[in-house]
This record gives C-alpha cells, sequence and structure tokens, in this order.
DNA sequence: ATTGTCGCGAATGCCTGCCT
DNA sequence: AGGCAGGCATTCGCGACAAT
C-alpha cells in the first residue's frame, strides 16, 4: 500500500461518513467495488463510523524516525548478506550462525524500536486487511461497511472502512482488499475484538494487522528489509482453533438461512444471516470507455498512488516518507560468482512446474473420484515428511546403529 | 496488497568408508 | 588415526497460488 493511502481524500464521491447525507444503503448498493472501476482517480471506497479519531500529532516525526531505522536495518540486512564471513547454513561445531539467524535478529530488533517509536509518538492506528475474492466482495463490503456504522464492528475499537475497486483492465483472480482501520494496533484485546466480529459476523479471510506507520513509510511484504510487514498474524491475535470455529459459526448460520443471493451480509449484524455461499456471480463491471486520462497510472503498483487521492485529509509531505525503493537491495542472483559446488555436479533434474487445479473444477473431480486420492496429491504430501537428521539420530539411539552404511556407487580417486 | 504452503533447485553441512 | 572424496540430508530462497 502506498504511503498516503490511510488517509480520507477530500473532495471525493466514494466516501461515505455519517454527515454526508444519503444513506449508506443507498451509498454500498450505488458504489459497489466491483462495479466501482479503477481509472486511476478512485482506488478505494471508503466508509467512516460515528467515532471520531484524529491523527497523533507526533506522527510526522514518528514517521522520520522510523524511516532512519528502516534505512538503517535494510543495510544491515544488505551487509549480512553480503558478508561473506557470515555463513549460509549454522554450524553446530563451530557455533557460527547463518545469514538467516543473525538477519532475523536484526529484524526482530527493528520491530521492537518501530514499536518503540510508535507508543512514543502516539501513531499508532493500523489496518486488518482482508482478502475478497472478486465474486463476493460486494457482499463482505457492505457487511463490514454497515458494521462499522450501526453493526458489531461499531461497538469495537473499528472506525473506518475502505475497499479497493476493480481494476481497470479484467485480471482473473483479482482479489479486493479490504482495511478495518484500528486506533491502535498494539492493543492486542481490542485487535482480538475486531477479528472475532470480523470472522463471527462477516465470515472475512483476514491477513493481519498492518500499522499506518509502516505503511508510510513503504513497509511491505516484500520490502528489501525483510522486516514482517505486519504487527499481528492472525494465529497470534486469537487461536487457529477459536478462529476456526468462529467462522464455522458463520457459515453455519448462513448455511441455515435462506440460499437467497439477495440477502446481504449486513444483515450478520444482530442476526448473521447471509448468503456468502450462494453469492452471486461477479457481476458485469459496466467496461467504461476509456478516457485518455494523462494522470492515470498505466500501471497496477499500488506505490502509483493517483494523482486525486493525494489531496488527503492528512498529506504525508515530508521527503523522509517516501518508500524505500523496493529494487533497490536485491542482488540479481543466489548463483553469484561461486565456485561450484560438489552438489552442483548433479545431473539437472528438470523443473516440473507442477501447479494446483483449479479449486472448483477440482472439488468435483474429488467427489467423482474419491477413492483415488493419492493419484492426484502432490507427492510431498502424500508421503510421509522427511525425517530430520536429528530425528532419525535419535531413534537410531534407540533402535540401532547411527547411519545405515550405504554402498560405494563410484570409484574414488 | 498479506501470509502460508507447495514444489523446486541450489548450496552446503555432515557422515561414511577408503586409503595412506 | 587422519585426510580425503563421495554423496546424502538438510537448509535456504524463490515463484506461484490459495485463502471462507
Amino acid at each position: 500500500m502506498a504511503k498516503d493511502e490511510d488517509s480520507v481524500p477530500s473532495e471525493y464521491k466514494y466516501v461515505w461518513q455519517p454527515e454526508s447525507g444519503t444513506s449508506l444503503d443507498d451509498f454500498v448498493q450505488k458504489y459497489r467495488p466491483s462495479m466501482v472501476q479503477n481509472d486511476g482517480t478512485k482506488p478505494w471506497i471508503w466508509v467512516t463510523g460515528d467515532k471520531v479519531h484524529a491523527t497523533a500529532d507526533g506522527w510526522l516525526t514518528a514517521i522520520e524516525e522510523a524511516a532512519d531505522i528502516l534505512k538503517e536495518t535494510t543495510e544491515k540486512v544488505e551487509a549480512i548478506k553480503n558478508d561473506a564471513s557470515i555463513p549460509v547454513r549454522s554450524n553446530k561445531k563451530t557455533g557460527a550462525r547463518s545469514k538467516k539467524e543473525v538477519r532475523e535478529e536484526v529484524q526482530a530488533e527493528a520491530t521492537e524500536k518501530l514499536k518503540a517509536i510508535s507508543q512514543k509518538h502516539g501513531y499508532v492506528t493500523g489496518k486488518w486487511l482482508i482478502f475478497a475474492p472478486a465474486d463476493k466482495v460486494d457482499m463482505i463490503w457492505s457487511g463490514i461497511a454497515k458494521s462499522i456504522v450501526s453493526g458489531p464492528l461499531a461497538s469495537t475499537a473499528a472506525f473506518r472502512a475502505k475497499v479497493s475497486t476493480s481494476p481497470e483492465n479484467d485480471q482473473p483472480h483479482y482479489q479486493h482488499v479490504i482495511c478495518v482501520y484500528v486506533p491502535d494496533v498494539y492493543d492486542k484485546d481490542a485487535m482480538a475484538e475486531v477479528m472475532r466480529v470480523l470472522l463471527r459476523n462477516h465470515g472475512a479471510a483476514l491477513s493481519g494487522v498492518k500499522s499506518d506507520l509502516y505503511t508510510y513509510i513503504g513497509i511491505d511484504s516484500k520490502h528489501p528489509s525483510g522486516i514482517p510487514s505486519t504487527i499481528w498474524k492472525n494465529n497470534a491475535v486469537i487461536s487457529d482453533v477459536e478462529a476456526k470455529e468462529l467462522k464455522d459459526i458463520f457459515f453455519k448460520d448462513l448455511a441455515e438461512t435462506k440460499p437467497d443471493t439477495t440477502a446481504s451480509t449486513d444483515a450478520a449484524a444482530d442476526r448473521p444471516a447471509t448468503t456468502l455461499a450462494a453469492a452471486p456471480k461477479k457481476p458485469q463491471l459496466k467496461k467504461k470507455k476509456k478516457v485518455n486520462d494523462p494522470f492515470a497510472s498505466d500501471s497496477d503498483e499500488a506505490d502509483n498512488e493517483p494523482e486525486n487521492d493525494k489531496t488527503a485529509v492528512k498529506p504525508p509531505s515530508a521527503n523522509s516518507t517516501k518508500p524505500l525503493s523496493k529494487a533497490s537491495i536485491k542482488p540479481p542472483s543466489k548463483a553469484s560468482a561461486k565456485p561450484p559446488s560438489r552438489a552442483s555436479a548433479k545431473p539437472p533434474s528438470k523443473k516440473t512446474t507442477k501447479r494446483k487445479a483449479d479449486p472448483f473444477e477440482s472439488a468435483s473431480e474429488d467427489e467423482d473420484r474419491s477413492g483415488s486420492d493419492s493419484d492426484k496429491k502432490p507427492v510431498k504430501k502424500a508421503t510421509k515428511p522427511l525425517k530430520k537428521r536429528s530425528k532419525i539420530e535419535e531413534e537410531d539411539e534407540e533402535e540401532g546403529p547411527k547411519r545405515q552404511p550405504r554402498k560405494r556407487t563410484s570409484v574414488r580417486k
């Protein structure tokens, strides 16, 4: 997400607020994410609840300090990568730590520092990230939007939500992003409360909690620093088991209510009675004649923020908030200039890029040939996972010789 | 605009057995 | 016994994809 995407743009028609004057029902019906095409000027649809949330005074300072940490961490990570004295793999004998271990320590340190900066300056807002497939996004979005204003989400810390609109070019498996904003991402209890409502009342596919500070300084999942881009992952907030139970309840309720495509998740507010399963097919996007917009982005890069959206309530004017270049750090290839290893003398095995079949297609196939699971499951899945060496040794100590003698397969010099 | 998982190739630690 | 070579086992990173 781009650095300034967390502000509700002023003079932007795809925003609903309590003082908007129109009904929320009309708004969500009129501006459905599947139907609003982002021509570069309308990347998001926003809904804001009653709660007023002011941006912390120290947000700009926080961003400056955080950007320094990020820069420093990115450089450290790059140095580790290039440091020949740090082995790729750790070594038990010498006690040497691997690049990965050293790197993760640096990243964990950075995460702690960023948290401290956020809290020191009171800039701790953030959002739950939710991904929604194109054919269900309207339903999920309208449910969440209404919930934020006058539903179960309204009684949680959540105060605002936005959803991404449809891309200009029809993309086959496009996933919309829904962000549900919260005032303090470090308040675990509040995060859990919002998460429970999103699961129980909206059946949402949650991805994690991301801080606005991270967004502003450009930390995303592909950032070269490798700093985890989310403050909380799902299972860190509530257990997988509880999450599954809550979703089960949602879908159970869904199944029990009329499988009628006219239902919508907004009813889930008090009575979770909606039909994700019976969701209508993705409505035909009204393809507008493509206006030649010189300001419109011709890239799908989320960071290419449309000019209109930059007329934000809180403009991030400082240069220091500019996200670091994502491409600047990554080396071209891991092969680099290393001498060939012994293993590399092995005949190259052909790369067969097997991909999973279409889930919808395979679902019916599964039913048809339920008896031949092994035929279609990936080999790795069908077989027992390889034992780790240490595990093998543990077992062998009890049961027999440490290692089976191997037959020489080649004559040594 | 995220995480987890899978499947794969590459790299390399570590073990074994042969040879001196 | 120690060095060495061969080769297995494991780690790591990457790209693609699915997610209720």
